[in-house]
RNA sequence: GCCCUGGUGGUGGAAUGGUAUACACGAGUGACUUAAAAUCACUUGAGCGAAAGCUCAUGCGGGUUCGACUCCCGCCCUGGGCACCA
């Protein structure tokens, strides 16, 4: 007997695989479309984690199922190859960041190609690639031209290790994401993306997906949209109001201070009415060198300074209110200032700590509380009953605010608003391996786009692009390249040194894969319209705030121009679900510096590799975080190399012949197990339940080789010692193929062989993996016989072999007549019977 | 502080109102072997018992139900996200 050999059998298989087109998704088809997409890797020079394995496992499943089941499958694969590693490594061994890409590229194309993911490799893509960033560039150049580009002096996070600008969601708590070291905040001309147009989009589309729930509150949160009022606050003595948001205006009564952010522009417009200016300016300084972090730590201590000189008017009561400036009161959120009361505990801190006056309006319902607060000994911040509010008085908080925006507004000095956390996205980054920013300074005409036949603004080839302390991209170093013809008076200007963040080339990479090598637009017109949107896009929870949520503005953003046909609708994706991460060994996370990495090629070495798609499978719930362990990896092993002797000891016959042999012991038992396998295997794989449907195929094995075993003891017909047909065997073969495809396809190709081959089926000239996926028979799955569970008070006494389909009355008389039963009840009064048909029968004493 | 996860054997986990612990790992015993590995068979939640069997166990405390890992209320803990957001 062949002994299994993984190395053999996979290479052979993925050789024939690769040099045919049953991957291939093919143009022009009239079959239905399903595109598959996965997260394309960053080609590091460490190769594929057992990470990537996961996802691109479980989505190649389904790829390979859907094919079975008769679609036109797109799943692709390429590389977001920009990024700083590549530039540091590059920089430190000396050699171009390019020759690094293509060496790390050309290494992870190898490793998935030894795992068999049925990518088609036809469509692959590199957003290095001048003729891929062409179109990159010209998405800005689009952002620009509409207005949603713009450049402006900001303080950004730097992060002085990388030497590199940060956006918002790059920064964790207060650190470098890449690197770890502390962002600090510097003040830089960056390109900015107005994402925060669409923040309202980006939230309300979200009911046209199915995203895993999750993902979708994640994305909510972050845009963090909150419904309230703008107020107006008169400043007494200049023609001008100060604008604040709230989404409290039921306590605008009790409002008796104003507080400005520390950059709140009221200051620079004001500094010679304010009194004590230098004292807010020196307090301004301070907070602008307090670090996010220790801005946002809670258990410090409130600071602020009162702009001396300045009053306003509370436009409720028409009270006089001192104006503050705190640094808790941020300058980027609503309009940067905010109207203080007893009703806010920070407000109410700061009041006490500076004696500045309070007054409450909301009442809870508990007296006791009632009087603490009304003796301001207790901040009360929950919504409660009006008073001190005039007309208002007695009304529930909610009730009373959309009629305090009424009444103000009519005086003209409130309106309803909508804010959002969100913030424009900054968009420059000061490296060399990046999208160029395709756009040109003329000190005459500003700034204008490089002309879209002059795209792709193609990267220098350049000998230094290490980054500068300064913070200038090491492009501006290249005077050469630097100093152009201004697009629009032809005098002297001067290119954008500043290059592309690395979520520029994955805003749209789904789109590129419908028409990779296009040179005339993002793709084809057509070609988009059959293959858009994608149906299934699966990646890590990491990115619901970065990657997910940038393509899926920029595609909202490509829709609106009609850059992409409408008829698409105005979301990239139609289903976007996450899988969990995959962790060390003990459940720490795996990492070079602690040295648990698993390198997949040592599994697919020592083991195969579906051994590791199968282990990837089977070790936890798919959504799950969860800690890898190399002894559970040989319990795949051992299933494989079970179901591949089974197999060959089972000296099947030809399973067209099956209905006809009088050799074949059919196991109506085992065919009924497969059948319930197939359904279970079918539907989990849907739901994502790959570990449930790799166990119900351990079952099934397990049940058939105690049966074949069985078999086995006493021989039967001539020398065909089978407990099953086959044909239920190609059944099953079929089903473990988007598990297992090259065992799959292996031991297919040695059933198909056997006689039947010779009359030439068609199924025997085709690979498994190019099969019908099977149906399973409703009817076998009935059982004809249950196990009646029998209960006495909720607890289990007794399991009966019964009929299916057996009446209450007389599944009654079967157990009362059993003396265990009898016995159990004794003297004990009936008081009521409970049946479930076919399951369980409880009787209540 | 707010939002989202999850809490079940020695371990990863299964069961979404109806037999708790499927499947796998590990451990133990036995077979084969000169031996080991591999393979196969059996045992494996805890306690009591000679056995039949009984009792107790799904983070903790209540509740609903004939019946709860599953539903409801309160609490504790793990992991993740957000966080002076007005």
């Amino acid at each position: 007997m062949a002994k299994y050999n993984p190395k053999k059998i996979e290479n052979k298989w993925q050789e024939v695989w690769y040099n045919s087109d049953v991957f291939k998704a093919k143009n022009g088809s009239k079959k239905k479309k399903y595109y598959l997409m996965v997260e394309f890797p960053y080609p590091s020079g460490d190769g594929l984690h057992v990470g990537h394995c996961r996802s691109y496992t479980a989505l190649d499943i389904i790829a390979r199922k859907r094919r079975m089941q008769g679609y036109n499958v797109l799943y692709p694969m390429g590389w977001d190859a920009f990024g700083l590693p590549t530039e540091n490594y590059a920089i430190k061994k000396g050699a171009h960041p390019s020759v690094i890409t293509k060496k790390n590229t050309d290494y992870f194309k190898e490793q998935m190609k030894r795992l068999g993911w049925s990518f088609d490799w036809s469509r692959e893509i590199n957003t290095t690639d001048p003729k891929y960033y062409k179109w990159t560039q010209w998405i800005f150049v689009q952002l620009f031209k509409n207005g949603l580009a713009y450049k402006t002096k900001i303080d950004i996070n730097w992060c002085p290790s990388c030497k590199i600008g940060l956006a918002n969601e790059e920064v964790i708590d207060g650190k470098c994401e890449r690197c770890g070291a502390k962002a600090e905040k510097r003040e830089k001309e960056q390109w900015m993306i107005k994402i925060t147009n669409y923040a309202d989009r980006l939230i309300k589309d979200l009911d046209l997906v199915d995203y895993l729930e999750k993902i979708k509150i994640q994305q909510k949160d972050w845009i963090g949209e909150s419904h309230g009022a703008l107020i107006k606050f008169p400043v007494e003595g200049v023609e001008e109001n100060i604008e604040v948001f709230t989404t409290r205006i039921d306590t605008v009564f009790s409002g008796t201070f104003l507080i400005l952010s520390p950059g709140h522009n009221f200051i620079d417009k004001h500094k010679n009415k304010i009194e004590n200016i230098d004292e807010v300016l020196k307090y301004r300084e301070e907070a602008k060198n307090i670090s996010d972090m220790d801005r946002t730590n809670q258990d410090k201590d409130i600071t602020g300074v009162q702009l001396k000189g300045i009053i306003v008017k509370n436009p409720a009561t028409n009270e006089e209110m001192p104006v503050w400036t705190a640094d808790f009161v941020l300058e980027h959120y609503g309009t940067g200032a905010v109207f203080a009361d007893a009703h806010d505990k920070r407000d109410f801190k700061m009041a006490k700590k500076y004696g500045i006056p309070l007054r409450t309006s909301i009442k809870p319902d508990d007296e006791l509380l009632t009087q603490k607060v009304k003796n301001l000994e207790e901040c009360f911040e929950e919504e409660g009953t009006l008073y001190n509010s005039m007309q208002f008085d007695g009304l529930k908080s909610a009730e009373a605010r959309p009629k305090i925006i009424i009444w103000l507004a009519s005086k003209g000095l409130a309106q309803p608003k909508i804010s959002y956390k969100l913030r424009d996205w900054v968009f420059s980054r000061q490296h060399y391996w990046g999208e160029p920013i395709p756009m040109i300074f003329c000190k005459k005409c500003g700034w204008q786009p490089v002309d879209e036949k002059y795209l792709p603004v193609e990267l220098p080839n350049v000998k230094k692009y290490k980054p500068t302390d300064t913070g200038e991209s090491p492009l501006s170093l290249i005077k050469k390249w630097v100093d152009v013809k201004c697009p629009k008076c032809k005098g002297l200007a001067y290119r954008e040194t500043d290059t592309m963040p690395n979520w520029a080339g994955s805003n749209w990479y789904y789109l590129r894969y419908t028409d990779p090598k296009n040179n005339k637009e993002l793709a084809d017109e057509a070609l988009s319209k059959y293959w858009m949107p994608v149906d299934w896009y699966n990646g890590g929870m990491e990115h619901t705030t970065l990657h997910l949520l940038y393509s899926r503005f920029i595609f909202k953003f490509l829709w609106d121009i009609k850059a992409v046909p409408t008829i698409i609708g105005p979301e990239p994706y139609k289903k976007r679900t996450s899988h969990g991460m995959v962790l060390g060994e003990g459940g720490i996370k795996m990492s070079k510096s602690k040295g648990n990495v698993i390198n997949p090629d040592m599994i697919v070495k020592q083991y195969g590799a579906d051994t590791l798609r199968l282990y990837e499978m089977f070790m936890g719930p798919f959504e799950q975080m969860i800690p890898w362990d190399t002894k559970g990896v040989v319990g795949c092993r051992r299933f494989i190399e079970k179901v591949w002797k089974l197999f060959l000891k089972s000296q099947i016959p030809n399973p067209k012949s099956q209905t006809n042999s009088k050799f074949q012991i059919q196991n109506n038992e085992l065919k009924r197990l497969l059948h319930k396998t197939i359904k279970k295997v079918g539907e989990d794989i849907e739901a994502m339940k790959f570990n449930t449907s790799v166990s119900s195929m351990m079952e099934f094995v397990n049940a058939w080789q105690k049966s074949y075993d069985m078999q086995d003891k006493k021989p039967a017909c001539n020398g065909y010692a089978v407990g099953i047909a086959g044909r239920d065997l190609a059944d099953f073969l079929k089903i473990l193929s988007p598990f297992a495809p090259h065992l799959s396809e292996e031991l297919w190709a040695d059933l198909m062989k056997k006689p039947a081959s010779a009359k030439g089926s068609g199924e025997a000239r085709e690979m498994c993996c190019q099969q019908k996926w099977p149906k399973y028979d409703e009817k076998l799955i009935e059982e004809e016989n249950i196990t009646l569970i029998v209960q006495i008070n909720g607890k289990v006494r007794d399991k009966i072999n019964a009929k299916a389909g057996l009446s209450q009355k007389e599944a009654e008389k079967i157990i009362l007549k059993s003396e265990k039963i009898k016995i159990l009840i004794g003297e004990s009064e009936i008081k009521k019977i409970i049946f479930v048909p076919n399951k369980l029968i409880n009787i209540v004493i």
